[in-house]
DNA sequence: AATAGGTACAACCGCCATAAA
DNA sequence: ATTTATGGCGGTTGTACCTAT
């Protein structure tokens, strides 16, 4: 195709009527071929090479919630093509995701049963997590040993946007009941943020909350049940007695509804309430076989989670352990 | 230097939705 | 109500380029 002379017409006349465009322009191609020519390699305001780890988590999370539904995801990246996405995802982060054990089309860890190894989270979790998440590592011991009750706090975090899910926990009666006076600050802190609010106070709270969840609530499987259950807004849940969250509910059931999702999407990003993430994989892969890993690793050696009387106060690795600051898109 | 295999990306194809006739 | 034109979309292919042997 002559790149001149479409592009000159184009931009003399503007997009629109494809059919007559290469006659007018002296080009011998179909009016079809001829738009998708200026769509994905014409247009002036492409933004062209290498991908930012930004877009690339982006790219991830957003496939998470829509599928190969490279348009609706080109939309939340400014100024890149549907085509140049498409083409991304299939030679780089779906071979990435498999690389790390997740299953690329489902977004859950695969192998031989749903349950997934320490390894496999640890990859998931850095796979999916935001460039400060996955360079803060655990100040007492490297990440290489961080134990699975810190995988899947570190992976929740990462999962975690700040306003309307701590929002949720703030307003879950269960949880205020069990959280000190001190978690019930952060969580006041983070409601009463702004859509301007800086993302780095946001985040901090949002894992000093999760720090002192993981200190304060009574056994690894409550934390767990607790957390679920706030994350599904499950109206049923038998071990904590949450009751449903209203506002995060909302969003589930919206989110829901393949054809209102980006609708949703977008108005709850607009109210700086959540991400665009649906939390249904990653609830999903809280698979209760994984927090066996923890009996027998570490310092929980010896320590059966099921045990009642175990608790996470004066655990030194979770007293001392700091989430990364997550970032929140 | 030649070749095979892998990679990246633009382009193509077929299907679908929608608006206009 | 039906047909046609048009544009959008996702899957796939073609090809240039790179790398290893």
């Amino acid at each position: 195709m002559r790149t001149k002379n479409s592009s000159a017409y184009i931009q003399e006349h503007g997009e629109g009527g494809w059919r007559t465009l290469p006659q007018k322009a002296g080009l011998q191609r179909c009016g079809k071929s001829c738009r998708l020519r200026w769509a994905n390699y014409l247009r002036p305001d492409i933004k062209r090479g290498e991908f930012s780890t930004e877009e690339e988590q982006k790219i991830i999370q957003l496939h998470a919630s829509l599928g190969n539904r490279w348009a609706a995801i080109a939309r939340h990246l400014p100024n890149r093509t549907d085509n140049e996405i498409k083409n991304y995802w299939n030679t780089h982060l779906k071979k990435r995701l498999a690389e790390t054990g997740i299953d690329p089309v489902t977004h859950k860890p695969v192998g031989p049963s749903s349950t997934p190894t320490a390894t496999a989270i640890s990859s998931c979790s850095a796979a999916h997590m935001s460039p400060q998440s996955e360079l803060a590592q655990p100040t007492l011991r490297p990440a290489a040993s961080a134990s699975t009750q810190a995988q899947l706090l570190n992976r929740l975090a990462a999962k975690l946007a700040p306003s309307k899910c701590l929002q949720a926990i703030k307003t879950s009666q269960n949880l205020v009941q069990v959280l000190s006076t001190e978690a019930e600050k952060d969580v006041v802190d983070v409601s009463i943020s702004t859509p301007d609010m800086p993302k780095r106070p946001i985040s901090s709270t949002s894992a000093r909350l999760l720090n002192t969840m993981a200190r304060r609530l009574t056994t690894p499987l409550h934390c767990l049940n607790t957390l679920k259950s706030i994350l599904s807004g499950s109206s049923d849940d038998q071990s904590a007695g949450n009751k449903v969250i209203e506002p995060y509910h909302d969003f589930m059931h919206r989110s829901a509804s393949a054809s209102s999702l980006s609708e949703a999407a977008s108005d709850m990003s607009r109210s700086n309430a959540i991400s665009t993430h649906d939390f249904s994989p990653l609830m999903e892969s809280f698979d209760l076989d994984m927090l066996k890993d923890w009996n027998g690793e570490d310092s929980h050696e010896g320590k059966v989670f099921e045990d009642a009387t175990y608790s996470w106060n004066n655990d030194p690795f979770i007293e001392n352990y700091q989430l990364p600051d997550l970032d929140i898109f």
